[in-house]
DNA sequence: CTTGCCCACTCGTCTATACGAGTATGCACG
DNA sequence: CGTGCATACTCGTATAGACGAGTGGGCAAG
């Protein structure tokens, strides 16, 4: 029994119209927020906060399910509700698949990560042909089957992005794109070598919360969003020659644009 | 009384280890993915389901904050529990700040929304000198004080974005900038007359989880994120002469970008 | 000293009940 | 005909209790 240390939460306004349970979630806010609890930190258990407070205990339970939805804290099964740390963030910089950034060997992602510090690592890697859905049919002009290939990037142990590149099988089947390795400099090197000169690509960016199979296999806590970004990119003849689908946990990643202001 | 739709809704499976709350949310989100629930419908009152499962309210009550939690429903006080509608989404392309856009008088905003059929509104004007946070001082450059433009963005009567401009003062002060009205073709226009050639933009993007100040401000329903986006603009000889700091509905938005590939 | 068990503490799930408050509908009254 | 109230239905909030299951520390047995 850790008995609450004094003075870290006020008490209840029983003459105010706001709800029990969101008082306490703005009052264990508000320290959060003024760092009376740290990154990581053990917030007070329901216990002591049903003690604290004199309420019920699904009283407390709910302010807590007020602090999860927000991303603010994450509760751990036997432990205790923890204040949820920032993990590192994966700044994305829009000239990351120019082309000087692709006569080197190894990934970008493999390439960045060292630099950080941080141990990166590719798995969940699957390449087949199959049946186009509506929208990447659309997108890359009206092909029936494509060549998928979906891979899932984690740092540190931990899942950051999930991807799946289509290509029309006209240009990627018998190539090594249709190998689970695509070789030095990715597909976009490839693509070039084809003769499927690359001019640009086109970035669409939503974020909304994840679906049940995202929560999986990104392991989000809850109260992360997803940041779902489709590219697509044209070759110099203005055909879609790939498009790719990523989806990364918001809480892992800054995306970076530079645009002239002509 | 609505009786439930017979076949809408299965039975829970007693030996599954899945809790029966989420038993009855993932019968609820698949009908809902599968069109059994069109978008705006209502969905079995907690009473029905009540009876239809043989549990107690709390539990039916917990299965809908979860759904609700995912973005995909939202409760109505005294009316019922229904699917959520998807907004219409502006899209954001990433030339929409190219001098071309620039030459007409109204702003770029009002123009894309009387284009796209909606009613534009822009409300909550404020512009004053203040003290810049740590954030913006390093972005602009090391300036103690600035002019922040602040101003709420609405679609059809619903709150859809709310932007922060900053600016130094030895820029703005005494300009028009400094006025409610910026004139034809807004504060970038503006810059430009004064000698602040633009060279290009810089932006940051996050999404996160809305602040409670956030979900007021822009009458976010639960389960709806934030995109977070700073934009920085620089002048020909390399100094930041503006940040745009943009809290949008994310579930009002499509970001889009195009990139070169050299 | 090490192993293994017990126990205390934690959150997870579920039941049952109660009352409050917002909404809509229909009916009675003016 | 219209107004206003009663009523039934909706979700919102809160209480009290029960059991389950994951975690970690301490203690006893080997």
């Amino acid at each position: 029994m850790s008995p609450l240390r004094s003075g870290l939460l006020g008490d209840l306004d029983p003459t105010s119209d706001r709800a029990v349970f969101r008082q306490i979630a703005d009052q264990l806010r508000e320290a959060i927020d003024r760092g009376r609890f740290k990154e990581g930190e053990k917030l007070p258990s329901e216990a002591d906060l049903v003690e604290h407070y004199g309420v019920s205990r699904m009283t407390v339970r709910n302010s807590f399910s007020v602090l999860q939805g927000e991303g603010l804290v994450h509760a751990e099964h036997g432990k205790g509700v923890f204040v949820r740390p920032r993990p590192p963030v994966r700044r994305l910089a829009s000239d990351r698949f120019a082309r000087r950034h692709r006569e080197q060997g190894k990934s970008a992602f493999i390439v960045e990560a060292d630099a950080a510090g941080s141990h990166p690592q590719v798995d969940s890697l699957e390449v087949k042909e199959e049946k186009a859905s509506q929208d990447i049919s659309t997108r890359l002009g009206s092909v029936r089957r494509v060549l998928a290939r979906r891979r899932r990037y984690l740092l540190d142990g931990k899942p950051v992005e999930f991807a799946t590149s289509y290509l029309p099988l006209d240009i990627a089947r018998g190539t090594q794109i249709a190998e689970s390795n695509p070789g030095p400099g990715g597909i976009y090197a490839r693509l070039e070598e084809l003769g499927h000169h690359l001019d640009h690509f086109e970035e669409e960016i939503r974020a909304r919360m994840p679906s049940p199979t995202e929560v999986k296999t990104l392991r989000l806590a809850s109260g992360v969003p997803v940041i779902h970004l489709i590219r697509t990119a044209y070759d110099t003849e203005g055909r879609a020659v790939e498009v790719c689908d990523t989806v990364m946990a918001a809480d892992a990643y800054v995306l970076s644009y530079q645009l002239p202001a002509t």
